[in-house]
RNA sequence: GCGGGCGUAAUUCAGGGGCAGAAUGCCAGCUUCCCAAGCUGGACGUCGCCGGUUCGAAUCCGGUCGCCCGCUCCA
């Protein structure tokens, strides 16, 4: 399974569509279709029940992307990535462009014939007024024009651009929690260790999108600070260190829970030279994507750094009352941070299967239940019978009250299981002759539809009013094979 | 950013100065009582975009945008 065999099915299929496609196509810029749209709100909407709203020490906040510009220097995002670089063509060492001559150079000067001398550190040459143009360190490549790096997206706050304030859009959701620290711990009343969560967009001015959605340069991100207290011991560790080690397995277990394979992830830890600057540890959950293994989270020990630079610039007090110690401390943060969009490909591509059945290839999604865009297909078997047409559109609307659902009929029954399958939806009721009964033959019907799961395409026939209670023990977690012994089988042919 | 490759129907691709093609998919009808069945009919294209050469450009040339691979970068 390649990378563009995913990007078409998500076109064809209505996941992903390219931004702005018919202007020729934006990069790094994907739209999500509308079966897109369902995978992506099913993995937010997990991550948000099983870590925000099954826990008890964790609260949500959605805060704004555009932010005072303060906090963009308080984080250490303004300082970084803002200089003019240059490159050597021959060697690819990257420099800042202002930093470059600062030590004498050895010039080559066109105004004179190409005389060589050296010029000054810190100066043009005087007759040119030409800066180095040789690479410093391997001393032949030639280095490119000096271009503007800043990785954050700089916009101006007004109507009028030369009045306006200029800030980012933010690059990361998490300077939105840490700033808003303070109100959550005095509006929620809580007690470390407690978790704020949020889901949200960032932009990246990327160097090198791509990989379809999996480097992008608008995402979204779903992230967690979790706030220990520094002072603290927990089976025997510093807090934070304890925190960190649960937030790696508890993460890690989630994509299991949702399907991922477990020969696909695995987990890198940073070594110490590669730590951002506020990090003291950092650990990725990687997983093994098309184009090879790639973080899909990251989860870092940002220690008290986030708070300590907020509390400076702003000149508030972000600490928490250690009554117990009788002291304020700064928490100390653990940090999940997924991507969405990254979990959106993992869970795609680790659904994607082909196979051969009776000679044909059967291409499908085996996407977990909860994450998967429709729930239900309901199908007529025939068409042309009127009663079977209704009863089936009759038990969509039921069945769509609770779970996305969907009525088709415009093909044979077994193109139409294979639609399905390739849109990943787990399970198929069919409406048949026996269902509405036969007038002309003096039948009766007994209001029985087959229930077709999508993994090992079995069969059951049950009775329309049982539905409901049967989706619920399918789509809440109880396995196929413990609802298939109790009805009997749907022969296939 | 550098080097290479590629942009033709919804998808996968053929064509390579002279009528725009195939398969799959899609739509309609017939048929069909459960896994891409069959038959009939149908729709679908500014050949990525802009310019140049030419009597004539999807085809040649230049530019541009996008995608892919490698390198590089990656809070």
């Amino acid at each position: 399974m390649n990378m563009d065999t995913l990007v078409s099915l998500c076109k064809r299929r209505g996941f992903v569509f390219q931004s702005s496609e018919i202007y020729g196509g934006t990069g790094s810029c994907w739209d999500y279709g509308p079966l897109g749209v369902e995978l992506k709100n099913n993995i937010k909407r997990l991550w948000w029940r099983d870590h925000v709203q099954l826990r008890a020490d964790m609260v949500g906040l959605d805060a704004s992307i555009l932010m005072h510009s303060a906090v963009w220097k308080a984080s250490g995002h303004v300082d970084h990535f803002t200089d003019p670089m240059v490159d050597c063509r021959a060697c690819q060492r990257r420099f800042r462009a202002d930093k470059l001559d600062e030590a004498p150079w050895i010039h080559s000067c066109p105004a004179k014939k190409d005389t060589k001398f050296e010029v000054p550190g810190g100066e043009p040459c005087v007759h040119c007024g030409n800066r180095r143009t040789l690479c410093p360190e391997c001393g032949k490549g030639q280095l490119t024009e000096p271009r503007q790096f800043n990785l954050m997206f700089k916009t101006f706050m007004g109507p009028v651009e030369e009045d306006a304030a200029v800030t980012y859009l933010r690059p990361e959701t998490a300077q939105g929690i840490f700033v808003n620290f303070e109100n959550v711990l005095q509006s929620m009343r809580l007690k470390l260790p407690f978790g704020i969560a949020q889901i949200g967009k960032a932009f990246r001015n990327e160097i090198t999108p791509g990989n379809f959605i999996f480097r992008v340069r608008e995402l979204e991100q779903m992230e967690i600070e979790y706030f220990v207290n520094p002072l603290d011991t927990v089976a025997g560790r510093p807090a934070d260190e304890y925190w960190h080690e649960q937030w790696i397995e508890e993460r890690r277990a989630w994509y299991r829970r949702y399907g991922i394979a477990a020969g696909n992830l695995r987990l890198r830890e940073h070594g110490k030279d590669e730590l951002s600057h506020y990090s003291k540890r950092t650990v990725d959950i990687e997983y093994r994507f098309p184009m090879g293994w790639s973080e899909l989270e990251g989860i870092a020990n940002r220690t008290d750094f986030d708070l300590k630079q907020h509390a400076k610039f702003s000149g508030k007090s972000l600490t928490y009352f250690d009554e117990e110690r009788r002291t304020h401390v700064v928490p100390y943060v653990i940090e999940p941070s997924a991507g969405v969009d990254r979990s959106f490909l993992a869970f795609l591509a680790d659904a994607y299967r082909e196979e051969e059945v009776r000679g044909e290839k059967r291409v499908l999604l085996r996407l977990h239940p909860e994450l998967a865009p429709v729930k239900i297909a309901v199908l007529p078997l025939l068409k042309k019978r009127d009663e079977i047409v209704a009863r089936a559109k009759e038990i969509r609307t039921e069945l769509a009250r609770r779970w996305v659902t969907v009525y088709d009929d415009t093909a044979a029954i077994g193109r139409l299981y294979r639609r399905q399958d390739e849109v990943g939806t787990p399970f198929c009721v069919t409406v048949d002759v026996q269902t509405v009964g036969d007038p002309e033959k003096g039948e009766p019907g007994d209001d029985r539809v087959t229930i077709r799961e999508r993994d090992s395409m079995e069969q059951i026939r049950v009775p329309v009013a049982e539905l409901v209670r049967i989706f619920q023990e399918l789509l809440g977690g109880q396995p196929w094979s413990s609802v298939v012994q109790r009805y009997p089988a749907q022969d296939r042919a």
